[in-house]
DNA sequence: CCTGAAACCTGTCTGC
DNA sequence: TGCAGACAGGTTTCAG
């Protein structure tokens, strides 16, 4: 489920604390558990669980979706895919009792202070790696869109250097980081560009155009702390600025125009025909 | 190189 | 009320 917005949130309330949130930082895992097994990618269970165990919390960050949890010698790296969610909760009652999980938690990170980091993850997709050297992974990732070196420039070379549908390019993580479903409808609906409009047809007015977009809406997004959609709320409020995602069939704020759904890339797509037509020539 | 389909999973919602 | 089917904020792998 979580973009960018969401993910950037996620890391900010494990570092910071904040809003009845309690920060990972400075904390000592004593053991971890996998609950489901293909939670953990890699490295083997034994190998995570005695390695893992007497790390300190270093700092926590993210690099695309990817949530980094920098511990003294390994890197914890976790992705939530669509369902994943992590909170941070006292692991026993003031009796000593140890408290009970949750029907889908997937993964428990005990902590000396008695407090635990539990991923929650209903439908299994999310994965988490304990690594000494993050950047094999983290470096096959495309630039980060609000990182001062993805310029305006270095956004248009990279989309002239392929030939693909706008919308499945910016899925993809190798183009560019942290953009899924929703940020990327909206962000083409704000640019005025069609989601199957070939990126290399993109002249540079519209290219900037998209680029600007890209920032306003993960901007936003993270001001906002995120979209909470469907069962899964976690503070955030940028659903409530959706201009066309999950708004099919409603008036465009723009032109009046229904807005329209289809699948592109087999994901579902949302879109005004109207404002954002599709060009085929330069 | 690009596209679409399938797979990995469970929960929710819609329509008959 | 019950059940089948579609669909969901993601990514990988494979066939054409």
């Amino acid at each position: 489920m979580p973009e960018l917005p969401e993910v950037e949130t996620m890391a900010r309330a494990l570092r910071e604390g904040g809003r009845g949130g309690v920060s990972i930082v400075g904390k000592t895992i004593e053991h971890a558990q996998i609950l489901w097994l293909r939670t953990l990618e890699e490295p083997s269970l034994a190998d995570f669980q005695s390695r893992i165990a007497g790390q300190r919390v270093m700092r926590v960050g993210r690099r695309g979706k990817f949530l980094v949890i920098s511990l003294e010698r390994d890197t914890l790296l976790i992705h939530l895919r669509m369902s994943g969610d992590l909170r941070v909760e006292p692991s026993r009652e003031d009796s000593g009792a140890s408290l009970p999980l949750e029907t889908h938690d997937r993964a428990v990170f005990n902590f000396l202070d008695d407090y635990r980091l539990v991923f929650n993850n209903p439908r299994k997709f999310g994965r988490v790696w304990l690594v000494s050297a993050p950047q094999t992974l983290l470096g096959k990732l495309g630039p980060e869109p609000l990182e001062e070196t993805f310029t305006p420039e270095v956004f248009y070379q990279r989309l002239h250097s392929h030939h693909r549908q706008i919308k499945a390019l910016l899925l993809d993580q190798t183009f560019i980081a942290g953009l899924g479903n929703i940020y990327t409808d909206e962000a083409l609906f704000r640019a005025k560009i069609h989601p199957r409009q070939p990126s290399d047809i993109l002249d540079p007015t519209r290219s900037v155009r998209l680029w600007s977009s890209i920032r306003e809406v993960l901007q936003e997004g993270i001001s906002r702390n995120g979209a909470s959609i469907d069962w899964v709320y976690r503070g955030g409020d940028f659903q409530n600025t959706f201009q066309v995602y999950q708004r099919t069939g409603e008036p465009c704020s723009e032109c009046g125009h229904p807005i329209e759904k289809c699948v592109v890339g087999q994901r579902g797509t949302h879109f005004c025909p109207h404002c954002q037509p599709l060009i085929t020539q330069k």
